[in-house]
DNA sequence: CCAGACGTTGTT
DNA sequence: GTCTGG
DNA sequence: CCAGACGTTGTT
DNA sequence: GTCTGG
């Protein structure tokens, strides 16, 4: 469900909508894919807001191996709070996957190969709750910062499509979200609830999105 | 106790 | 069918 | 998420 | 690291 994702901004633009303190350089993309660099914002020193580049896909801190995160893309909201790969991340490394959309396929067996995106109405940035964590791999000693993004139950503007969705935030919960001190695990689950689907519209694309090499614009024109 | 998993999606 | 890689 | 591989030996 | 299953 929550597999693929469009970021085309420019840093500033973040920057701006997100009220960030630090910036990294991006380079726009438009199929964003599991296992590759994903930006997210992250509270730093003095609770100040950081974009940085993370791996896509939550390797936990106790992992042997880097690829346990191919597996750990989403985390469903409704239970992240009860599992050992989540639970750390969710009382403490809590972050904002910002998003011009994401995509999710419709169809039924080796047909479901239909891909739509969805995004603002208002062409504002879609904001993702994420969690994250820091692993070291104790071969290299190099250090991987990763994370995931959470799942919720599809609002009606998913539904026809897909039966879950990525958590979405509004700008009156990024600072309760991202800080622990201030919002503990347990107080932040009432915010990872299905959004309203009014903001949000849906975009038949073409295949050419299903494959993740491709990364252009034509990944999110519209189609019929 | 130790060994082994630790996850989600969508499919049948 | 299931896993890995992008 | 989808696409593509799914294996070993021995060689460059 | 922590939980589940044998």
């Amino acid at each position: 469900m929550c597999g693929r994702m469009v970021l085309t901004r420019s840093a500033s633009e973040i920057a701006d909508a997100f009220e960030l303190e630090m910036v990294v350089e991006l380079s726009a993309s438009y199929n964003i894919a599991p296992g590759r660099p994903i930006a997210a914002i992250r509270l730093g020193p003095g609770r100040a807001r950081q974009l940085s580049l993370l791996h896509w896909g939550l390797v936990p801190a106790w992992a042997k191996e880097r690829s346990i995160g191919n597996r750990l893309i989403n985390a469903r909201s409704e239970t992240a709070a009860q599992k050992p790969s989540f639970r750390s991340a969710l009382a403490s490394r809590r972050c904002i996957v910002p998003a011009d959309g994401f995509y999710e396929w419709s169809g039924t067996g080796r047909g479901r190969r239909v891909p739509h995106l969805f995004r603002r109405r208002d062409g504002g940035l879609l904001a993702i709750a994420g969690l994250w964590e820091e692993w070291r791999d104790r071969a290299s000693d190099e250090r991987l910062l990763s994370c995931t993004l959470l799942t919720t139950e599809a609002n009606a503007a998913v539904r026809p499509v897909h039966d879950r969705m990525p958590v979405l935030l509004e700008p009156t919960d990024f600072e309760s979200w991202l800080d622990p001190e201030r919002v503990a695990a347990q107080e932040a689950a009432r915010l990872l609830v299905p959004s309203a689907p009014d903001r949000l519209e849906r975009v038949l694309v073409s295949q050419h999105v299903n494959d993740p090499r491709n990364d252009d614009a034509s990944c999110i024109a519209p189609v019929g």
